[in-house]
DNA sequence: TTGTAAGCGTTATCAC
DNA sequence: GTGATAACGCTTACAA
């Protein structure tokens, strides 16, 4: 492959005059120009960033650390990472962690050596290893969709204890008394952070006697069977609150097998909306987070502390959760009543 | 940023010592690679790859340049290629072309810059110059799920002609006689190639004659429109078959607005089906590619060019497309006869 | 407006 | 087993 030295001799120019054109950079004649253009055109010369990054300490790229790419959430998350980034002619590097911490710390490592220019990160676990880990290195991070509690960080995410908590009222407007929730995994921020939503409002409720929560993962399976569990007990709930969108949809399969209807039997709500282009009913009672400017807006934010023009301290920036009431949430059936 | 001579330095040793203890890598005595190890803790030593892959010709990075990371079917490709990308100690970086040639070359030519050891290309429209653009720069490319018609290349595809085929065939056995197909734009490879499948098969029953094929666009404004302008004729089909999954998601809302029920008054197949874990009621009759195992084989296949233990010549590995029947393709209604 | 020299952090080659 | 030297392809700093 030609360098710009090849392409030097050929414009009969010295390699720092050709790396001028091509950064549209410091003065040169146009005639020059047109003769380093030429050379370039005739050698299919094409500049090589790793040389260039290894000088000016930037590789115009970022690193997304997320759990789970199949996640609709996080899929459209994604994308409105990549818009901003390449509007910004920065590129994207995707990881999955599926809620490990050891890949996520392995997945640092070589983000790293890399040399990215900032990482977004979606902390598998509330544990802060892995943001002291780049720290070290001095590379900026904004965290998304979560917190690490104890560590002071830009983090641009949705308040899900509130949204929880105004999800389960609904439910309790409608004069449910015995509703359970189906969560995610302990250990991540979010699905601690629901139930804990969950039992703000059954509190205040002075309904704790009835709570009732399940832990397990955020996935269809879970979600299918702990509402199996829940649906067991006696009295069993009026109600389900599942902590994510594969969850509801576990939850939804179990109560359809055991002949249950939604809402005339049950009422089931749920965390993150389905895109509309994936739903042929939009059905389900949610807590929708804009997920498209929450990677859009971190990326931004993320892009600004590259460029030191974003102001000092770290910044937290709350989406707005919106509470999308549709048919799966009824009020309580009257044969029902404990 | 401590560098390997100053964990040299520390060590007392020369930096390649170094090098070779953090690569495991050529003889060095137990007592030598500790005294490395210690000082790459003590310092937090982060070896650069820039300048690594600078030398080596390596940057364990590969590209996956597809059309939109929203679409389910994309979203489960990319997660198979992460996956077997991750496993081999190679990252990857996103792009999404938006079906557009102009984003593609552009994407194409950032990556070309940072030495991404291959390419995974959804090719945007059915021309080969972004294939050509590739290979000036000896960078290895699989193409995955499409084709670029009059170019040798190492490609992991469905082969949807034979899949749509399928379909109408399926319709046609249920008594239809007359079908449209809402398809994507013309220029996509796919869109074009599943049109030919329906044809085909309407072509052997002799209807050519209500053949009816609309373009558009791969989402599910698209469908919706299309399904408008198909009922509105006389006769209006008595099944649709939408060319990928938006469509069918657009193509059954308009059927819903219109008051028209499916099976029952027309019936509706798509390509593509939509992961278990997004749906509630498994409903359409789809053509199911296995996209996880699509991104994973073409993984696998770029990565085996890499080290040269791939088979001479091109390969083309066409993956299995099921037809999934469920309740959405039903018999003809008797009173549509023409 | 253009050129010279040095260096970014690593590894290949050859030497001891 | 270990080290000296050069080189990967580019850009910063300084000169002309």
């Amino acid at each position: 492959m030609p360098t710009i030295q090849d392409v030097a001799k050929r414009a009969g120019v010295s390699p720092i005059t050709v790396s001028r054109v091509i950064n549209h950079f410091g003065y040169c004649s146009q005639q020059t120009r047109e003769r380093v253009g030429a050379a370039i055109a005739e050698l299919g010369y094409v500049p090589n960033s790793l040389a260039r990054s290894l000088r000016s300490k930037r590789t115009h790229t970022i690193a997304l650390v997320l759990t789970d790419i199949t996640n609709p959430f996080f899929t459209t998350l994604a994308r409105g990472v990549e818009d901003a980034a390449s509007q910004a002619g920065f590129m994207v590097i995707l990881c999955n962690t599926d809620e490990s911490e050891v890949k996520e710390l392995n997945y640092l490592q070589l983000l790293l050596q890399k040399q990215v220019d900032g990482i977004l990160l979606v902390p598998a676990v509330t544990e802060s290893k892995s943001i002291q880990l780049i720290r070290r290195q001095a590379v900026p991070v904004v965290v998304v969709d979560r917190r690490v509690p104890g560590i002071e960080t830009d983090v641009v995410r949705c308040n899900s204890e509130v949204a929880s908590y105004q999800l389960v009222n609904l439910l309790l407007e409608l004069g449910h008394r015995h509703i359970a929730v189906l969560s995610g995994r302990k250990t991540v921020f979010t699905a601690e952070e629901r139930v804990r939503g969950y039992q703000r409002a059954m509190r205040e409720a002075h309904l704790q006697d009835t709570e009732t929560v399940y832990y397990g993962e955020f996935n269809q399976q879970s979600g299918y069977e702990n509402t199996r569990q829940a649906m067991a007990l006696d009295p069993a709930p009026t109600a389900l609150f599942a902590a994510n969108n594969f969850i509801s949809i576990g939850a939804f399969k179990a109560l359809r097998e055991m002949g249950l209807r939604v809402p005339e039997d049950i009422s089931l709500v749920a965390f993150d909306d389905l895109p509309p282009s994936f739903v042929m009913f939009p059905f389900l009672t949610v807590a929708y987070q804009p997920s498209y400017e929450m990677g859009k807006k971190a990326t931004e934010l993320l892009l600004s502390r590259l460029s030191a023009e974003a102001p000092d301290g770290y910044q937290e920036i709350e989406l707005p959760v919106e509470i999308k009431v549709r048919q799966s949430s009824g009020v309580v059936r009257a044969t029902v009543s404990i």
